[in-house]
DNA sequence: ATAAATCCTGTAGCCACTACAGGATCAAGC
DNA sequence: GCTTGATCCTGTAGTGGCTACAGGATTTAT
């Protein structure tokens, strides 16, 4: 069993993050020490790790709660987490195309700016009525 | 001059975004009408929506707020605005490559899923140690 | 013995809104 | 004149997912 510190280490979660975990319910109340401090299972420290993964792939917080669920759930409900990545790849997906056109507007609008025109064109088009 | 509803309407940005803006010292507090309501002048709207156009390219309301006073303030620095579309447009960039990471990620993890194994291949992936 | 590191709880801040609650006022129809 | 519904007002709290303290207790290393 180890102190917060080192499970923040091992994980990759910050220690802050960890205690924010708790609160919310994300991850069980550790075990305590007679002095009150956490202490962490390696079993604790695979979750965190798990949980930080899902954040880096990212999927929300409750997405990551639902699968690390069906992750210690018994029976690993295969369809139930793809049809979950499906959706997540579909945002990432729609995220991307939004972004796309937003680089493609910004192109355009600054296209011609940077030439010493007398009145910045991108600041009147954006003025237009 | 016009009521706070008739400026949203006029300038896509919402009712209570626009008191937000207010609040914030986004935009200069409007005329009051003798009952004590908002009375937006078409100036006033114009603002409202040069600062929707800003938002709706992913502008922080920050940045936003620059442009705006850029646009305000009578030399149009063109070379300011063209630094900070472009410090936009870089971050923006940086994003899509960073989801278009995330969905090559998404992709292999889920690329084995839902073939009826035994255990689930994508969260077996997040588990491992 | 002391200094530095680590831990604790609790609260507030970040961004950009959004959603009320609880009330005042206004416009239109009867 | 009265009612109904729309619109407006202020003020506060919630969203996500942390992050950053404050202020204190304890532990570890020198």
């Amino acid at each position: 069993m180890i102190a917060i510190g080192e499970a923040a280490r091992q994980s990759g979660v910050g220690i802050e993050t960890i205690r924010y975990y708790e609160r919310e319910g994300i991850v069980p109340r550790p075990a305590r020490a007679a002095n009150n401090r956490r202490l962490y299972s390696a079993q604790d420290v695979g979750r965190l790790r798990f949980l930080k993964r899902c954040r880096d792939l990212g999927f929300s917080l409750s997405d990551a709660k639902a699968l690390l669920d069906l992750s210690e759930g018994g029976a690993a409900d295969c369809a139930e987490v793809s049809a979950l990545a499906q959706r997540h790849m579909d945002s990432v997906r729609r995220k991307i195309a939004e972004l796309q056109r937003l680089e493609a507007a910004l192109g355009e609008l600054t296209a011609n700016c940077a030439e010493g025109s007398v009145d910045c064109p991108m600041l009147s088009r954006l003025r237009m009525a």
